[in-house]
This record gives structure tokens, C-alpha cells and sequence, in this order.
DNA sequence: CTGAAAGCGCTAACAA
DNA sequence: TTGTTAGCGCTTTCAG
């Protein structure tokens, strides 16, 4: 296995191929890519030599020449909370499953965390030229950057809410469905005090919020804006409403929180703060992450299918590399009973 | 805010801001790289005309004449078990805290699963020139590899077990030490019958296997192969063996994992079978992933500090780029006792 | 201080 | 069927 020798010295050109093989560059470069002009024994015959000595075609000067990258950027904005870190497994799991869709095409990835996003943030990314197409992960605060961007830019998905006015293609859960479905459930229960944890400014979770009034409204409970608290993507905000919800209302008896690590550190806060899950408060998440099954209660959950999402998102910007313009879809949202409202 | 305008159609060069900026190709180069030639009159006003276009360096053309990139890899070699895809919250937390470490840097990250690896995979990856150094998340089976391609190839960091001939560089935990960390601790709770859950043909696992043996030695008791099993890095396979131990060993008290998720999915078989945890079996897990603080019962487990882990990979790594040769760092295992082993 | 020109490694007319 | 050649957009000698 020539390959696994100790690695050369040397990084080898396609001229290096060339002589070695005893024909012009071009026809190494016409080999290489499989071109019908040159016969299949001297193909074969580069191709071995080429492969002999671990050769491996230049990106930067093929893509200079191409104008294509074989690249997807995937690109996680974060324009609110949460630090400058990745951690919420939301936003790792949806990156392994985009990786795993893009790899499977063949492309390479390039990942950028945009920590916070400024001005012509979008903008750059495009002119960099750096990739063939973007996949953004989440709409952040940026509804407005992506919708100019999209008019001159088509290889551009977004994972987000589907808003009104928007011009770009985005694959996202029908959130207003999800909000609903969750304080449903709760209401369903016998919860009339239902608090609301999540910052409604972030598109997705505003259309959650919607969801929920819109449950409320129609159950006729009172909505209580003491009981509806714009927490970030963080454990410690959470627990800080979550434990300043149970001083101040006594009677609180039902959560919906916009993520499940939101609610995971709302039922924390709660059980130090003395109350019980599902007894007292019954708790419903959002996400459906690995952790919900395995936590204790285990929690309600309104599932994202991400693997269906990483995919569509993939399939949507594939066809925008050529000539589809798809402008997005919506998923159902499903609602995993467990028990955090339901006792076992 | 001029960056803030609908798209330009066009993707500027130099070439476009030398000649509204009224100089060379070669002025803008250099005002746009801060060269101190270039009077500082003269470099503001070509950096606003630049700023004002949108106008970004072209990485291409630049890293085709520089030789350099500004993009790290960070390189998952799956070559066991898990499937093709990037799951494992341990997997994806390092990937998020090695993004922010090289972010913070000002280079770019290419991401790339290897599934799986093929002879020459990694001479690939160095011979195509896309990136200035790499990062390997685990070793899989691929030591041999490793060994050969840092001969040659400095800028490389790998996470992992430390091996006795091994010639990269290599952050990771004191393995050996942790095994027999959670083992003696299952051991000191009284329990005897402990079974180990993980693929030793892994380097890391291998290493927390030999603690394991080592500790259970230390306290005399019996070596039992049936209570050994090694399962991949999925929840299906450990849930599969769980169920057999409780099948076949009645008297089977004790369990460590070689992973959280191994863990919870033996705690579930264990569960579903009838046992309980901590009083009929004691569970121990490893990596301290998000999950494990919040399970039924919570995790006792071997934690792994992957911020500090990736702080000191990249900070290797840009060492490694310039003429310093680390060969490494091993990191403390701390033990985190939950519920799992001691009832709360 | 500034510009002209060479060349990074590759692809694709265009010629032969 | 193959080779010659002109760039892709940038940096950097070298010459003013």
C-alpha cells in the first residue's frame, strides 16, 4: 500500500505529475477529471501514478480557476444571549446532521460562528467567495441582513420561522403550531397559570410565544405578563425567572419554556425552590434533544426532526446551486408526552 | 451604513479598487495588508473605499500565492461502530469548544468527517493544502496513521489516548487513571461484581478498561470476561449487553461505562429489566457530557474538561505552526459522584 | 513611496 | 488525442 509509507517531503504538483508520466500538464488535469478526450489506458495510467504518490489536486488553485469551491459554509449566527458559545445541543446536533448530509455530496464544510454578527456580516461571508452556497442556522436577529442578501445571492438556506415578508428559502418547524400544541396540553391538564420562558425577539421563539397566547387567549385564561419572562438560550437566566416565578406567584401551576435547556434548568430551579414536577408545575419543553428522554422527570418535549430538517435544508440548497429556487419548508411539530406533565 | 445596501451583483477584485481608488493593484494590496509603505493618508482612504464596495480579499488567489489558508481542519475519523454519523454529545461539545478557541484566533474551520478512514486519508487531507494545521478528534483505530503522517507533517493535534511509541502530539486524559477512579469508587461502595461497557480496541477505552482491571485486582476480586463487553459508541449495543449481564449474572452489582451515552442506555435496559439503580446496580459513566446532571437517577461520572481540552489543542497547535514542537498534554480525571452510585 | 510584472497551481480554449 | 498558452486574483520582488 504505496499510500501508507511516511508522508513525503515534498507537496507535489500536477507537473510533477506530468513528468513523471511523461505527458503535459493539461492532459494530467484532463486524466484527473475524467475526461472523455484522453483514453482510458493513459487515464488509468496517471490516475496511478498520481494516486502512487499521494498526490491530491490543489484546491485553492483549482477553485481560483473554477470559481467553485466544492464547499458549504454552515454558519451559526448568535446575536443573542448565550455567551459567544456553541454549547446548546440544539445547534450541535443540527451542525452533525448538516455534516452529515453535505459529506455525503461530496462537499467539504466550512464552519463560522458569527459572535455577534455586524454589519455586512452576510455580505462578506458572500464576497469571500470562500463557498458555493451558505447554510445558516438561525435566523438570530438577522431577518433583515438575510433578506437582502438573498436577492442577489440564491445558494442560501435558512433554518428558522417563516416569516411574512421574507425573500429567502427557509425549512423551519411551524412554530405557532408548536407553542399552541405545548400550552394546549398543559391547559388539557388542568393548568391555568401557564408561564412562558424564552426571548419572543428571536423569531422562532416569538412565533412559539404567538402559539401560546393564542392557547391561552382561547381557553380564556388571563394572560399574565409577570408570568412571561424573555430568558436567553442559558441555564442561569432560566433558573433565575424560574425561581422568581415561584416566589412571587404561589399559583403558578404550568411552564412552557422555548428550549429544553431552558426548561431543564427551570425544573432545577424549581425543585430547590420546593415545588414539585409534574405535581405542582407541570413542565413542557421544546426540541426534543437526546437529553429529554433521559432527564428526571423526563420531559415533555415539542420534537424538531432534525435529521428530516439537516436533509431538506441540503436537497433545498442543492437545487438553488442550479437553477430550482424552492423557497422553503415547514414541518409539522410533534408533541412527546412524558413526564414532566404527566406522572408516571 | 453602506454595507448595509441590497447585495452588489458583481464580486469586486482588487483590480476594482485600485481603479476607484485611483493607485495600482499593488497599492491596494498593500494598504489593505497594512504595509507600513503605504502612507497612512493613502491607506485609510483605500481601507473606506474597500469597506464601502463591500470589497473582501479573495482567500483563493490569496492563499494560492501565500501558501497559507487561515483555516484550521478539525477531522471526526469514525472508524467504529456509531454509523456514519456525528452523534455523540461528546463528539459534538468538543467540535463547538474547538470552534470557539480557533474563531478566537481569526482563522476559518474546515470541518471533516472521515467515515471511514481509508489508507491515505490523512496524507489526503495534508497533501490538499486547504489548511494550515489539523485537529483529529480521536484516535479511532488509526494510531498507526497518525504516527507515520506527524513525521513529516508538524501542524497536528490530535485528541486521544497518550501510547507509548506514539510520535504526534496528543492532548487527552490520564485514562488509565480514570478507569480505575470510577472503578474503585463502585468498589468502595461495597459493590463486586462489576461489569465494564465500551470497544477497548479503542486507545481511550482501552486505557479505562486496563483501570478498571487494574483496580479490581488491586481489591481481589474475580475477573469476569462475561461481564466485559464491548460495545460501540451506541445506545443500542450497550442496552443489548445490559440486558444480557441481568440475564445471565444475577449477582452483578456494578457497572462502568465507557461513556455517558453508554451509560443511560444500560441504566434504561437495567431499568426495564427490573433492577434498580443505584441499589441493585451501580452505574458509573464517563465524560460528564450536559446530560449527565440531569438524568433519572444523575450520573456519578469521569469528567472530561473539553473547554480547557480544546483551549490546549489549539493553543498546541499554533505552537506547532510556528517552531515549537509540544508533544502534548494529559489531563486530570475528576471523579463526579451523582445518583447513579449513591442513592441522594 | 508606487507601479509593472512574475508567478502561486490549476483548467480550458485554441492549435496542432 | 495532445500540448501550448492565457488567465483565475492575489502578493511581492524589482525597478523606478
Amino acid at each position: 500500500m504505496p499510500e501508507d509509507r511516511t508522508l513525503r517531503t515534498k507537496r507535489l504538483k500536477m507537473a510533477d505529475i506530468a513528468r513523471m508520466s511523461g505527458v503535459s500538464i493539461s492532459t494530467v488535469s484532463r486524466a484527473l477529471s475524467g475526461s472523455p478526450l484522453i483514453p482510458e489506458a493513459t487515464r488509468d495510467m496517471i490516475a496511478e501514478i498520481a494516486k502512487d504518490q499521494g498526490y491530491v489536486i490543489n484546491p485553492f488553485a483549482r477553485g481560483l480557476r473554477l470559481q467553485r469551491t466544492q464547499t458549504i459554509g454552515v454558519v451559526i449566527p448568535l446575536g443573542h444571549g448565550g455567551g459567544q458559545l456553541i454549547t446548546d445541543p440544539f445547534f450541535l446536533e443540527m451542525l452533525g446532521r448538516l455534516a452529515d448530509e453535505i459529506t455525503l455530496r461530496g462537499y467539504e464544510i466550512l464552519l463560522s460562528k458569527i459572535a455577534p454578527p455586524k454589519p455586512g456580516w452576510l455580505d462578506r461571508l458572500i464576497q469571500a467567495q470562500r463557498t458555493d452556497g451558505l447554510v445558516i442556522i438561525g435566523q438570530s436577529d438577522q431577518h433583515e441582513a438575510l433578506n437582502l442578501a438573498a436577492e442577489g445571492y440564491p445558494p442560501l438556506v435558512v433554518w428558522g420561522a417563516h416569516l411574512p415578508d421574507q425573500t429567502y428559502c427557509v425549512v423551519g418547524l411551524d412554530n405557532v403550531a408548536g407553542g399552541r400544541m405545548a400550552t394546549e396540553h398543559l391547559i388539557g391538564l388542568g393548568r391555568r397559570r401557564i408561564a412562558f420562558l424564552g426571548d419572543p425577539n428571536l423569531p422562532e421563539i416569538g412565533q412559539r410565544h404567538e402559539g401560546y397566547l393564542a392557547a391561552c387567549r382561547h381557553a380564556g385564561l388571563v394572560y399574565d405578563p409577570k408570568l412571561d419572562a424573555p430568558v436567553a438560550f442559558t441555564a442561569r437566566t432560566a433558573e433565575e425567572a424560574a425561581t422568581r416565578f415561584v416566589a412571587e406567584h404561589k399559583d403558578f401551576d404550568g411552564l412552557f419554556a422555548a428550549s429544553d435547556v431552558i426548561a431543564l434548568a427551570a425544573i432545577d430551579a424549581l425543585k430547590r425552590s420546593g415545588r414539585r414536577v409534574p405535581e405542582d408545575v407541570a413542565v413542557v419543553g421544546f426540541d426534543d434533544s437526546t437529553i429529554a428522554a433521559h432527564t428526571h422527570p423526563p420531559l415533555t418535549t415539542v420534537r424538531q426532526d432534525l435529521a428530516l430538517a439537516a436533509k431538506l435544508m441540503i436537497d433545498h440548497l442543492f437545487e438553488r446551486l442550479d437553477e430550482g429556487r424552492p423557497m422553503g419548508t415547514t414541518l409539522p411539530p410533534e408533541l412527546v408526552v412524558r413526564g414532566s406533565t404527566v406522572a408516571a
